[in-house]
DNA sequence: AACACGTGGCA
DNA sequence: TTGCCAAGTGT
């Protein structure tokens, strides 16, 4: 045990010592002792992979980072790609405009910057898609400067550390204001991703493992027995239920009658299924006339604030059948159901049951 | 400031 | 089943 108050440089130095022994291995990640050692990470990936991660799991983004390095080694690459290609490999992740944006900031840095990322927050933070977390974790991931990273993993701990009973997102500031006072000069980008391994490991939402932690001692919340109720949240608003109906037709061929999402708004940028809005009482909207089969099961889907019912039908297409704007005739053989937002694959699925 | 914006895992 | 949660951003 050590007397109180502990400095700011003892903490971040105990959270780095902790770090050096407890890193999580990602495949994005210069870990500590190859980081000493002089390797640097590339910045593409770490862009890439800090975009995935936005409101997304370690877990979740793995495999998409792979196929999407494996694809798109360079920043320069991606910024070449057909925009519906990067659609259909980031079907499945969510939040899609995150995609629309990677494709729109990958072909700023290619064609504007040379293919070389800024390095400054600055800098950063002016590219779609990097926001004040991201522009700074590249900034100090990549870069090693010292910025201060906010994530809800450093919010999390910082509410804790501090012991602060205000709810979010009202007491952010005062967050940001502890993480800033704990960013070391010295090794930076090593302690942003180690204040977020600990809130991922360590300092998690439920149960945390207080008796594990390298800031047991410091920690205001751990002493009161308050950690695990921190940090409060304003309580968010119910959702509501919408319904609708989608088309699935397909040629005698086996071609499949495709949308192409507007880019704004849910799912945008995205293929679909035609279909009718999305509301209390929907009105059928089949996208041609014919004999529509109910395919007797529903979907049921739940975005960030609503949940979904929808009504499955299916028809042949005719063979004069010619797609309007916006629509596409995907061949039998160049279907993908892994290429479609999940609630659009749940309405395939039930085509194979 | 408040809300729109996905998905899957877990208790 | 329901609600919460995960490395947020754009408007």
């Amino acid at each position: 045990m050590r007397d109180h108050p502990v400095s700011a440089e003892q903490l971040s130095q105990d959270l780095l010592a902790w770090y050096d022994t407890h890193a999580r291995e990602m495949p994005w990640r210069v870990g500590p002792t190859a980081r000493a050692s002089g390797v640097r990470p590339d910045p593409y990936r770490i862009w890439l992979s800090e975009v995935m991660l936005q409101q997304t799991t370690v877990a979740a983004v793995k495999d998409y980072f792979e196929r999407f390095t494996r694809r798109w080694p360079r920043v320069g690459d991606l910024a070449a790609a057909e925009d519906g290609d990067v659609m259909a490999e980031w079907a499945g992740l969510g939040y899609y405009a995150r995609a629309r944006n990677l494709l729109k900031c990958a072909r700023v840095v290619a064609e504007e910057f040379e293919g070389v990322f800024p390095d400054a927050y600055e800098g950063l933070i002016a590219l779609p898609g990097i926001g004040p977390y991201t522009a700074a974790a590249i900034s100090a991931i990549a870069f090693d400067r010292p910025e201060t990273v906010l994530d809800g993993n450093v919010e999390r701990v910082m509410a804790r550390l501090h012991d602060e009973h205000e709810p979010l997102p009202a007491v952010k500031p005062v967050l940001k204001a502890h993480a800033a006072h704990l960013t070391p000069s010295a090794r930076p980008g090593d302690y942003a991703q180690a204040v977020m391994d600990l809130g991922a490991t360590i300092c998690t939402p439920k149960s945390p493992a207080c008796g594990i932690c390298p800031w047991r001692d410091p920690c205001r919340a751990r002493v009161k027995g308050t950690a695990p109720e921190l940090p409060k949240k304003t309580p968010k608003k119910p959702k509501p239920t919408r319904y609708g109906f989608v088309y699935l037709a397909r040629s005698a061929e086996g071609d499949w009658l495709l949308e192409r999402r507007p880019d704004k708004g849910l799912l945008g940028g995205m293929l679909g299924w035609p279909g009718s809005e999305w509301n209390d009482a929907p009105t059928e909207t089949p996208p041609f006339d014919a004999d529509w089969q109910d395919l007797g099961a529903e979907v049921r889907h739940t975005f960030t604030h609503f949940h979904l019912i929808l009504q499955v039908r299916s028809a042949e297409l005719p063979a004069d059948f010619e797609p309007r704007a916006g629509q596409e005739l995907v061949r039998r053989h160049d279907f993908r159901p892994s290429s479609l937002p999940t609630v659009m694959r749940k309405a395939f699925d039930l085509t194979r049951r």
